[in-house]
RNA sequence: GUGGCCGUAGCUCAGCUUGGUUAGAGCGCCUGGUUGUGGUCCAGGAGGUCGGGGGUUCGAAUCCCCUCGGUCACCCCA
């Protein structure tokens, strides 16, 4: 036990590792089907994107980076998460106009881990650029809550809240400011600190609720057009039957929301981390980083969360054959037939080198096979025994047929 | 960055309070019973610098100090 992986990362391993498999898998399908092409970005990008998108008087900004100089003095940092990444490679290219792209790939976050915080974990997420309307908020709350119905989360809520955009937040920004002040020896120390540098996210602190309970509300300060957008937000989440709630201090704490904030509350989920996924619009994100004007909106899914919040889940199995090698002789044949119902899409392995029949059994046990199939003296009929692990049946059937078999989900006939 | 709890076999833990033979159990793993039958059963086996370092002592898994690691919570977020 000389090596250890680094603090706050997972190894994924079976029969965990299948699970991790299916989720990215249907998250690819899904957010397909919802239009969103698929975009991959760098794992790490310039720290100044970072600090300049997510924001300098942002937590993870602050302390939360993974940064490093390379060999040539530039300044890079580990992705703490993605959407930044998406604008600028939108930005880069060249493009204009709408732009759905869909992502899934670790993150990084330099903190001290625990229940439902890593230092790598892995986000899924969309962005849908180019889109102003509420409506396209709405398709983005609707893909992820659909997401985690599919993961089998149970009853999902979204909370949901309108920070307003830039000119509603100056508004409210110097008028919440002014109510804290007024209330300084009831806040802690870092409260206090933030009432200058960042007054919104006083709202969610954890140790100021009871006196912030009372404090003005964002939704309070949208001018016509940010009310308008929350309103019809709210009446389109009732009409596509998204179980929600109106979450007034909820602001998240990354600077380049505006409008809409949302977050996605799994039940019976009692970390202190319960949020399984977030999101927001942008609209001024993409100026930031000296592109156009670009409205934006976009989901933040962490896998590890979901997974899990879903607890576990009966395992399908791993393998669909075991080869079992009687006759030793026939072990060159044995993977010959091998590759043959690879080649058919059968799930199929073998031991490597001489083990006894018996071990070979234990093996396909072991690896959670379906079914075991008997190389022996019956294949010079062209035949094979095949014998169903859970039932413990078996019968010869012809070589030939146990591709179907498979395809006939396992189930032999009595 | 701050705080609580925990480090003994691959895993889950007992032993520590009150220092004293060779440090134990269950599960897992390997071999055999059965070189054509697994998941059950029986027999045998491998596996430990008691997280690391220092101290006290005739003697430390056990007492003291330091350190590293894990975990949960704060902060904040996925």
């Amino acid at each position: 036990m000389s090596f250890r992986g680094p603090k706050g990362t997972d190894d994924i391993l079976p029969p965990e590792s299948r699970r991790w498999r299916e989720l990215l898998r249907s998250w690819d399908l899904l957010s397909e089907q919802y239009g969103y092409a698929y975009v991959a970005t760098p794992l790490f990008e310039s720290t100044d994107l970072f600090a300049r998108g997510v924001g300098e008087a942002t937590e993870v900004v602050e302390k939360q980076m993974y940064s490093f100089e390379d060999k040539a003095g530039r300044n890079l940092t580990l992705r703490p998460e993605i959407t930044a990444g998406v604008l600028r490679a939108y930005i880069q290219a060249g493009l204009s106009g709408e732009f759905k792209g869909s992502y899934s790939g670790p993150c990084f976050r330099y903190e001290r881990p625990q229940e439902g915080r890593r230092r790598q974990f892995w986000q899924l997420g969309v962005e849908y650029l180019g889109a102003n309307h509420s409506e396209a908020d709405l398709e983005v709350i609707e893909l992820g809550y659909r997401y985690l119905l599919d993961c089998g989360l149970g009853e999902v809520v979204v909370h949901v809240n309108s920070i307003g955009d830039a000119s509603d937040r100056e508004a409210y920004h110097s008028r919440l400011a002014d109510w804290l002040n007024e209330r300084r020896h009831l806040l802690s120390d870092q409260a206090q600190r933030r009432i200058r540098s960042n007054p919104l996210r006083v709202l969610d602190s954890k140790a100021d609720q009871e006196v912030v309970s009372e404090a003005p509300k964002p939704v309070d300060y949208l001018g016509k057009d940010g009310l308008e957008h929350y309103e019809q937000l709210l009446a389109g989440l009732t009409e596509r039957g998204i179980a929600y709630r109106q979450a007034p201090r909820l602001v998240r704490g990354l600077d380049y929301y505006t409008r809409t904030v949302f977050e996605y509350i799994p039940p019976g989920y009692t970390a202190a981390q319960n949020a399984v996924g977030g999101g927001g619009r942008y609209d001024g994100l993409s100026r930031l980083l000296d592109g156009p004007e670009l409205p934006g909106v976009g989901l933040a899914l962490g896998l590890d969360r979901i997974i899990s919040a879903a607890g576990s889940s009966p395992p399908a199995r791993a393998l669909d054959v075991f080869l079992v090698v009687a006759d030793q002789n026939r072990r060159s044949l044995a993977h010959a037939f091998a590759r043959r119902l690879r080649s058919a899409g059968v799930r199929c392995d073998l031991v490597a080198g001489y083990r006894s029949v018996r071990a070979q059994f234990k093996a396909a046990d072991r690896r959670d096979a379906a079914a075991a199939v008997v190389i022996g003296d019956e294949w010079d009929d062209g035949m094979v025994t095949i014998k169903d692990l859970s039932s413990g049946y078996e019968q010869v059937i012809p070589a030939g047929e146990v591709a179907m078999w498979v395809v006939d989900g396992g189930a032999v006939p009595r």
